[in-house]
DNA sequence: CGGTGTGTTTAGTTTAAATTAAACAAAATA
DNA sequence: TATTTTGTTTAATTTAAACTAAACACACCG
């Protein structure tokens, strides 16, 4: 939900010029795609907000434009950054940082293969392998049916992984 | 985090048996996994158990292996069952429902596929087309650098949309 | 060296989500 | 029909996450 400062013109300090209804929305759509995803709606607001942004912005500019910290866009853009989704620009002369939404589709696909979805096949890889390990700990206090039983269900999830694996050079080459 | 009451052997009241550490394993796994990918842990922590499962399990002992209340094992069982992840059976001549989880491979992610991602796609579709909608309106009052700008941007993203949509058939093919 | 502008980190607060406890509903049993 | 067993729903609580404000750190500039 974002904050409609927009009517009220003539308040005391300097008013930031309100952004364009199709900017809001674009901003509240990244921010639920985020959530969508299990990041933080900020960090998706952010990015849709640099995404139509004209010009490079500055972390204050953000922060006003969306009404949040300091602290929320410092965390934010870095997430950003990390994922490969924003980027940062030096302006000339001028001591801020300034911020720019990767805009190139490839780049952001791939950024987002990368780092989200690869890295939680790795993640699913190690603790599957740590289960077989384990299971194998089990062994020897456990009923042998039981034994035989999860020895299955688990080969058929390291069947689906590969599975999954094969998957992803195809995507791969799909997006790069 | 699963609680570990494996030591405390003799309590007063009836210990159930406490699973091999394997399942305690494969229940924090899919709660960390359900976590990261937006949904509560909970409903994770369910599916992991059920899928080690020997044989199909009550509402109560689910409540019990996890230390979760009725109600989270209610509305639990009842989000897994309608995203595909399990299934209720009827044992001969008990009053309860009995849970079992969905082992087929190929079910699986057909389910996660449609429940999830597919609506994920049409969601962001019709939000995508609103926006160019509320573009069309916002241009009288418009700079038109800015329009044009912003114009471009959104076809970007129609055009990567319009990528997805092909790599989707493609994913289905696999899957299913 | 101060002082100023900027970015980061952290402790504490706020907000949102998940979980529970308890009331309720429904079905079976006698 | 009264009682017991099970499942669901809801209000209230607990827990976890996001966010903020304030302290801190660093660079630049006088």
């Amino acid at each position: 939900m974002i904050a409609e400062k927009s009517s009220q013109s003539d308040s005391p300090s300097v008013v930031s010029k309100s952004l364009p209804q199709v900017r809001l929305e674009m901003v509240d759509t990244f921010g639920r795609l985020a959530k969508a995803m299990g990041f933080a709606r900020s960090i998706g607001e952010i990015y849709g907000l640099l995404y139509l942004a004209p010009a490079p912005m500055s972390a204050q500019e953000i922060g006003e434009a969306l009404s949040i910290s300091k602290g929320s866009v410092s965390t934010g853009t870095r997430q950003l950054i990390t994922f490969g989704f924003v980027h940062k620009v030096w302006l000339q002369k001028e001591r801020k940082d300034y911020f720019v939404a990767e805009l190139e589709l490839g780049d952001l696909a791939r950024a987002a293969y990368d780092n989200i979805f690869k890295v939680r096949a790795q993640l699913a890889d190690r603790s599957l392998t740590g289960m077989v390990e384990t299971l194998g700990d089990d062994k020897p206090d456990m009923d042998p049916e039981e034994h035989a039983l999860i020895e299955e269900r688990l080969k058929r999830l390291v069947k689906m992984q590969r599975r999954a694996k094969q998957l992803m050079p195809l995507i791969e080459r799909f997006i790069k």
